[in-house]
DNA sequence: TCCGGTATCCGCCTAAAGTCTAATGCCAAA
DNA sequence: TTTGGCATTAGACTTTAGGCGGATACCGGA
C-alpha cells in the first residue's frame, strides 16, 4: 500500500513548502490536502493516512483541540504538529498530548526536512534543546502579579505616558514616593527604565487608567 | 541590468514559497534574501532593488515602522507587504504608507503570483478593501510617516527602551545629537516624554503576540 | 547662481528620572 | 510577645532626559 500523508494548514503557500520537503523525504508518497481541522477530519475518514502535519492555528482551530481529537480518533497515527509559535511551552504541550514532532513556522527546508524524516523513522522530533524559549509572557505575568497595589497603580501611570509629579498627585503621596515605588516595579519586572516598563505593561494588557 | 527582486522574511519556508512565485512571475530576476529588517537593509545599501516583498513580523521588527523607513530611503521602490494578518485594516494601512501591495499570508500561490505580476506592472495590488482606517490612526500614520530616517531610527530605539547614550552609540552619533532629534519626533508625534512617544510607535504594530 | 527651508549635528542648562539610605507601620511566624 | 520581613513613606543625591541656541550641509526653486 502507498504511503499517504496529510498535510492540515490553512496557508495554501506554506502548504507548498511543506509538499515540497514531503516530496524530498517521501518521493513517493501520497499526499493529501486540507485547510481546516474539518477537511482534514473528511479525509481521514475516506482514507487511511500514514503521517499527519497539522497546524495548531487553523480557520475553524485554534488549539491543541485538533491535536487531541486526532489523537482519539487516530492513536496510532503519528501527528507533527506544526506551529507559529516558537515558545518551547508550545512544544512541550503538544508532545504532552501526543504529538510525534513539533515544528515551528520559523524552521528552515532541512530542518523540516529532518524532522519528518525523523518522525517516519518512529522516533519523536523536538526542537533542538538550545533553541528552548522559555515562555516570556508567561514569566513576566507571574512577575506582574507579583506587584503590591501601590506598585501595580503607579505602572499604570507609567504604562501611560505620565509624568512622576502626576502619578503622585493622583495618588496623593510624594513623588519621592513615587520613584521609590517605582525602583521596586523596575526590580520585580527585571527592566532598568520606565519605557521598558511600559512595553512589559502593554505586551500584558494591563487595564489603562481611568481618564486621560 | 536585471531585475533585482529582494525577499525580506524570516520563514525560510514562506520565504522558499516566495521565491517559487518570484520564479514564475519573473523567471529572470535575481532574487535577494533577507531574513530581517536589517539585513534588507544591508541589502539595500549593497545593490539597487527594483522590488521588495516584506514581512510586517521579523524577529526586529513587526509593524509598519520597517514599510514607513523603506518608503522614506527608497521612495521610487515598490514595496508588497506580506503579513499573516488578513484584517483589511492592515491592508489599508500598509497602501496608506505607500504600500504598492497587501497580500496576506492565507494568500495562494497563484493569487501570490497575480499580485507580484500586477505590481511589477506598476499597478497596486490589494485585497477587497472593505475596511477603511480612522481618522486618529490616520492621523498619527501622517505623523510617523513624516518622520526622517534618522528620526525613525531614533524613536524605534526609544520605542525599545533604549538609552538615549544606546542609541548614539548603535547610530555613532553624540547623545547631545539623539536628544536632538529626539525632541523633534516629539514635537511630530504630539507626545511630551519617550513613554509616550513607545506608546505611539507600539500602536502602529499590529498584533501583539496574542499568545496561545 | 543665490537663497530659504530643513536635516543633521553638538554644547550647555534645567527638569525629570532613578538610586540609596532610612524611618515607620503592618502582619505572620516563632 | 517578640522578631523578621515587606510595604509604604520620604529626603538627599546621582544620572538621564529633554529644551534651547547655534553651526554645518544639503537641496530645490527663484
Amino acid at each position: 500500500m502507498r504511503e499517504t500523508i496529510l498535510l492540515a494548514d490553512d496557508h495554501p503557500l506554506f502548504r507548498a513548502a511543506l509538499i515540497e520537503a514531503v516530496r524530498r523525504v517521501a518521493p513517493g508518497a501520497e499526499i493529501v490536502e486540507a485547510e481546516s481541522l474539518s477537511e482534514a477530519r473528511d479525509r481521514l475518514a475516506d482514507q487511511s493516512v500514514d503521517l499527519v502535519c497539522l497546524d495548531l492555528h487553523m480557520s475553524d482551530s485554534s488549539g491543541f483541540s485538533g491535536l487531541i481529537e486526532l489523537r482519539q480518533s487516530h492513536p496510532g497515527m503519528p501527528v507533527v504538529v506544526i506551529s507559529a509559535s516558537q515558545s518551547g511551552g508550545a512544544a512541550a504541550r503538544a508532545l504532552e498530548f501526543g504529538a510525534a514532532g513539533f515544528i515551528p513556522k520559523t524552521a528552515s527546508l532541512d530542518t523540516l526536512c529532518m524532522a519528518l524524516g525523523a518522525v517516519r523513522d518512529g522516533e519523536i522530533w523536538a526542537p533542538e534543546t538550545g533553541d528552548d524559549i522559555t515562555d516570556e509572557a508567561a514569566e513576566q505575568a507571574q512577575r506582574l502579579a507579583s506587584l503590591t497595589p501601590a506598585q501595580m497603580r503607579v505602572l499604570r501611570g507609567v504604562a501611560a505616558g505620565q509624568l512622576n509629579k502626576q502619578i503622585a498627585f493622583e495618588m496623593d503621596i510624594t513623588e519621592a514616593t513615587v520613584k521609590a515605588h517605582i525602583t521596586a516595579v523596575f526590580r520585580k519586572l527585571g527592566v532598568i527604565n520606565r519605557t521598558q516598563a511600559s512595553l512589559v505593561a502593554q505586551a500584558l494588557e494591563i487595564e489603562p487608567p481611568k481618564s486621560a
